[in-house]
Formats: C-alpha cells, structure tokens, sequence
RNA sequence: GGUCUCUUGGCCGAGCGGCUAGGCACCGGUCUGCAAAACCGUCUACUCCAGUUCGAAUCUGGAAGAGACCUCCA
C-alpha cells in the first residue's frame, strides 16, 4: 500500500507523490515566539515529527523547515503598529529580540523533552527580511499589489477576478466575505477591506522595524512563510503543514502570495492538525484557557491534579488522529499514562523472552502489516497503537508462560516496537536515564535482603521494605522465577 | 450573519455499508503468605427522526446540540 494522506486543498486522501523522490520538502508555520509553549503548540510539533519521521521511515530524504516567527505581527486588528513581541518586550524593559530569544529556546526545550525531532532548517522571520521585499517587489510588479502610505497591500479583489483562487483552500466564496468584512480602525489605506498587509510602516513607537523602499516598517503577517520556504525548499515543494487555525487567512494568503509571485501555488499537499480543546473548547493563547507545556511537566496548574511526563503528553496526543479535536481532560491523560505504562513494560520484557524452537507461529508479522497499513492511511497512529497493544498482550501471554515464541516471532516482536514504538511514534522509555545504573545496584542490594527475610518467614520485614521501596516508587513483583521491580 | 466540521459505551478514542478497534475505569475469576502486576472473562455504544439498501454508527434528507474559521492564534 502507498502513503495516502489528506489533502486540505481537495479535501481527499490522495497518494503521496513527492516532485523530486526521493528527497522531499517539508515546511510547516512554527510558534509566535512572545510566550511559553503550551499543550497546543505540541500537537503541530508532534504531529509533523510524526510525518518527518515516517516519511523518512519510508527511505525519502526530507528536508523539513519550521519557521520561527520573531516579527510579533499586529497585536489586534486595530492597526495600531504594536506587535505582541515588542509589546512583551516594552512591558519587560528589554530588547525583543531577547524575548524572541528566550522563547525559542524554551519552547525548543519543550519539543527536545516532548522528543520532537529537530526540523533540519529553523530559520526565523527577523532574518529574512531582504527575502521578503524582495516577494513584496514581485508581486508589486505582477501588478497584484499597491503602495498607500508607506504600506503596501496585496490586492485581493484583482486577484481573484483574474485567478478565481482567494477561498481555494479555505472554501471562502470572497463575495460573501466582502460583506461580512467588519469595519475597522486604520483601514482607509486600504482599497479593499479584505485586503492584506505586505508591508507595514511602523508608527513611531513601533520598536522592531527594518528599512524598505516603502517605509521603516515590518513585513506583513503572512509574508515570511512565503519567502522562507521558496528560499529552502523552492518556490514548489511538497508539503506544508500547520494548525487549522492558520488555514484562513494565513495560507490563504500564502497561496495568493505564491501564485503572483512565482505564478503558481507553493505547495502540493496541504496538511492540518485539529486542535486541542479544554472543556470543548479550542485551547488558545488568545482564550487565556492554555496549560503551558512546562506546568503540564511540573503539575503546577490549577487545572491539573498531578504532573504529566513529556511521553505521557505524547502518548496521548498519538491517541488520537492528528485531524480530530483532542480534548484535554486529567481521566484522558491519566489513562494515557497507565497505557503507556504498560506498552512500555511490554516491550522492556522482550528482552526476558527465550524463544522456543517448537513454538506454533504467532502471527506478528500481521500486526507489523496494520501498523504499515495504518501510517499509510493518513498517519493513522491510534491504530498502530492499537496493534501495538496487540503485542504488548502476547508479551504477556509469553512471560506468563501461556504462549510460546520462536526465534523469527521474536525478532519481528522486536522489530515491531523499534520501528513503530521507537522509531514513527518516537516514544522513548523515559525510565532508561543515566541514574539507572545506580538505582539498579540499590534496589537489587535491598531486594537481597527482603529475599533473606523472606527465606526466614519474616513477612513482617519483608513487607516493610516492600512498602518503604514503595514509598520512593519503587514497585515490587513478587513471582515464582523471583522477584522483579519497575520504577513507578 | 456567512463558511465548515463534529455528536460513538462511565471516560478517552478508532472505524466511514455486512466482520467484538484499542486504552483507562468497573466487576468476576486464575495466580500469590499478603499485596501489586500479569493473565482470562463479563458489562456498558453508535444524539434524534425519516429514507435508500437484503443489510447503516457508516450513505441521503430533516431536527437538536457542540465546536472551528470569518481578527493574532498551533
């Protein structure tokens, strides 16, 4: 089967064609750097590791590109030429670039713990900004652009009456867009309410700005996806990816950048992740209802009843198909928790499984298969969870000693958590750290002294130790082949 | 108001015309000095109404409820 996933543009699951195999260009709008990571910004940075790391699984060579953006863009739709980084940063007293700073790389610390590969290329807005005059130019030229006071503004109306494209990706029809399109402040540059910003001229206040052939201003809000990707993936490339929430106006825009610019659309495969909602609600920075990332670590939100492991986090995102709605709830997360829990002490018991020679066939190829099968079908990872649980269960069944394997059954077992377990769902078994050793060399050295006592009946030992190991979370199995232990 | 999406068991969440998804919780059992884990088993479903079909959670029409986008947002 070959790698269908779902086009937003056509709203279908199409194959996946790259231009150029097999090397294949990924770009996907990375996070506003003026604030914490919070559990919404995981779901994009999970969901297109996941793409990265199949599409790579598939043998492609993938050059993938998430942008950091560092020019704030407007703070509300009054045009009042204070964007959310400079604000952040007059209200701090400090330059906004050492906001942008700081933010990125706390939000880069979140993606390492939430085990999210590093894209290949993040570049940042502020960077490119000579990139992106250099579209505002193209487009001025093609003629779908026009100065007014110092900014310029991407003609929609044109546009679309000599392309028919402004609503292709967002289903918009611009008729009724026109009417519906709110009266605002600082709009009298513009010819057209549904007009965008290419260029803004700052206001003297305005802290972040850059010279151009227009004004000292700032490039517009949609403008640094445009050149940063025509710049590292070419002005065609395979796939970009983002929340639905950018669908409109943001990659709306995009396209209609692209299009006048380089005369065609940027990309092939337009791909969005649903959101994550609290209480059914979308969980937004702008909503104020957000649990950032570091309080989900730390249990320190007063939503939350105790902390979440970074996997923990993971897992539960993967539950879920990347274009539902995920709602965030403690029972969710919780029940994440424990299943992750037990896939993990599945695949640590592989290692404990002598295979049998005369062991009838269990068919766990069949379940490597689903798991092909279900990446294939749009990175549908609950299901290879599902398959992944499938084994966990014949692991059991074997340590238990009512299923037998042979030799090949086990190396597809094992093949089967270090490609889809491991390697796609990227989920590590965050018990392995450095102080494992140690830990290791201690509580074997106390397990040997409960097992004296337990030699010589003395229960009421053995059970204190049991619960004092307990205590730290130290989990103790007693069984007929001895005695095993997990950390809790 | 416009555009679009969703509504599955106690909770989360797949499925998208016929075949028990899965996880968590609960309950019963096996095992165990006890406990935990593990294993086995059981129980809860497709918002409502009408239609198409031999057959619908799955398709069509209608109703109700929820949400997203239309303004920065992942």
């Amino acid at each position: 089967m070959e790698l269908q996933v779902y086009n937003t543009l056509t709203r279908k699951k199409e194959i996946f064609k790259p231009i150029n195999p097999p090397h294949v260009g990924m770009y996907v709008c990375g996070p506003t750097v003026y604030g914490d990571a919070h559990l919404g910004h995981a779901r994009p940075g999970i969901t297109f590791d996941i793409v990265f790391r199949y599409l790579k699984f598939l043998g492609y060579k993938v050059r993938y590109v998430r942008n950091i953006t560092d020019v704030g863009h407007l703070e509300n739709d009054a045009d009042e030429g204070e964007d959310k980084i400079a604000k952040k940063a007059r209200l701090e007293q400090v330059e906004p670039m050492e906001i942008a700073q700081f933010y990125t790389k706390r939000y880069l610390d979140a993606m390492d713990l939430l085990n999210v590969l590093r894209p290949s290329i993040q570049p940042s807005a502020s960077g490119h900004i000579i990139e992106q005059i250099d579209i505002v130019k193209k487009i001025l030229d093609a003629g779908y652009a026009y100065v007014s006071g110092g900014n310029v503004y991407f003609d929609v109306l044109k546009y679309h009456n000599d392309t028919h494209k402004y609503g292709i990706l967002s289903n918009r029809v611009i008729e009724d867009m026109l009417q519906t399109t709110r009266e605002l402040d600082g709009q009298k540059e513009k010819h057209n309410p549904a007009d965008f910003a290419l260029w803004k001229k700052a206001e003297p206040e305005h802290i972040m700005r850059w010279p151009s052939p227009w004004s000292d201003g700032f490039p517009g809000w949609h403008l640094e996806c445009t050149a940063m990707s025509a710049k590292y993936l070419g002005d065609k490339f395979d796939i970009h990816g983002g929340g639905l929430d950018l669908l409109f106006p943001h990659h709306e825009s995009e396209i209609a950048q692209s299009v006048c610019a380089f005369g065609h659309e940027p990309t092939n495969y337009w791909i969005h992740n649903n959101m994550i909602t609290i209480a059914g609600q979308k969980m937004g920075k702008s909503l104020g209802n957000f649990i950032t990332l570091e309080e989900l670590f730390n249990g320190t939100h007063k939503l939350l009843e105790k902390a979440y492991s970074p996997m923990t986090i993971r897992f539960f995102i993967l539950q879920a198909h990347y274009r539902s709605t995920l709602d965030f709830s403690n029972e969710a997360l919780t029940a994440a928790e424990k299943g992750l829990k037990r896939l993990l002490e599945a695949q640590r018991n592989i290692n404990n499984i002598t295979p049998s020679n005369n062991a009838a066939e269990l068919d766990i190829k069949a379940l490597i298969n689903n798991c092909k099968e279900a990446m294939d079908d749009d990175f549908n990872t609950p299901i290879v969870i599902s398959n992944l649980f499938e084994a966990a269960s014949i692991i059991n069944k074997i340590i238990d000693g009512k299923e037998k394997i042979n030799s090949e059954g086990l190396e597809d077992l094992k093949a089967l958590f270090n490609n889809y377990l491991v390697d796609i769902l990227g989920i590590k078994d965050e018990q392995t750290s450095n102080m494992m050793p140690t830990i290791e060399g201690l509580v074997k050295m106390i397990l040997d002294v409960r097992q004296e006592a337990r030699m010589n009946k003395d229960w009421a030992k053995s059970d204190q130790l049991r619960d004092k190991l307990a205590e730290i979370g130290v989990k103790i199995k007693d069984s007929k082949d001895g005695v095993s232990w997990s950390l809790d």
